[in-house]
DNA sequence: CCGGTATAGTTCATATATGAAGAAAGTACC
DNA sequence: GGTACTTTCTTCATATATGAACTATACCGG
């Protein structure tokens, strides 16, 4: 199975030829923290997309509709009715109809998706704690005060 | 032609239930910078990927091998046989066949290639400033030198 | 009830990315 | 020189993402 980016890495990597190193550093880093989480989800069958889908599911208790799932994703629709075809063709949701609107379609757990989050889950955890050693001597609550004026 | 994205941004935005703040902070921060970007480099006519390929080859001095493109962009070569073709499509760069090598092909810039960077690295450099600002507060040194650790 | 408008999901075109497989050309070694 | 490996670039299949266009349904005012 092939990757994906997302907003393009090889752009960002580029950028100015001086100054602005700590924007940069910023970026690269993020892009190699995503290429951790996915080799480690590589491991238990999960793409990073596929991952945080399950996640979403899992932590709303219920299925979702998929407009739902592409507000919580911040992505758009299209991208969901896609993402929800893969997961249905590995079996981890099902996609049921929402009784109370008939346009609607909800996306649902299935064991087998619930059982692949929880791996995917471990997975994640692990590569979060190296992260976190990896940023011993940045103060947390500092940066991700910083970071949260990005919105 | 289908789509592509990268390092799939909605997976990586959901994550574990709690914990691991800050990994999750700098990952949707990085977002929402490539995101600003992406947005400052659309008034220039240009995406991140394609910036990134004409900032290379500004860089270089020189028209690039599209392997040597592909190692300093750290991708694929058929990712840059793809954004090559596009950016020759625009009339930003233009394959030149390479003398001393019958099977290499070189990327080499055009006038409006080398326009179109310096306009883009003038956007860029504005959002460069922009992250300091909202940065400030976190030394850039300490921050620089522990995101420096991912390589 | 009707017409207009808004919302849900899909479909299509396109950009960006990966990786496997292929063709053409270079290199090494006998 | 010929055979075998390597490198270069392209092509194809696929994953992820966006946005525009389309269909079906819902909802609102009269």
């Amino acid at each position: 199975m092939k990757k994906v980016p997302s907003r393009s890495r090889a752009g960002v990597r580029a950028a100015t030829v001086n100054g602005g190193q700590t924007m940069f550093s910023l970026l690269h880093a993020a892009h190699a923290i995503e290429k951790r989480l996915e080799d480690a989800l590589e491991k238990v069958g999960l793409s990073n997309a596929k991952f945080g889908a399950l996640t979403h599911l899992v932590e709303a208790g219920e299925p979702l509709s998929l407009s739902e799932c592409a507000a919580r994703m911040t992505c758009v629709r299209s991208n969901i009715t896609q993402l929800i075809d893969r997961l249905e063709a590995d079996g981890l949701v099902r996609r049921v109809d929402d009784p109370a609107d008939r346009r609607g379609v909800r996306a649902m757990l299935t064991p087998l998706g619930i059982e692949r989050q929880v791996a995917g889950a471990k997975q994640v955890d692990q590569v979060q704690k190296e992260v976190a050693r990896t940023l011993a001597g940045v103060d947390p609550a500092t940066l991700t005060r910083a970071l949260a004026a990005f919105g």
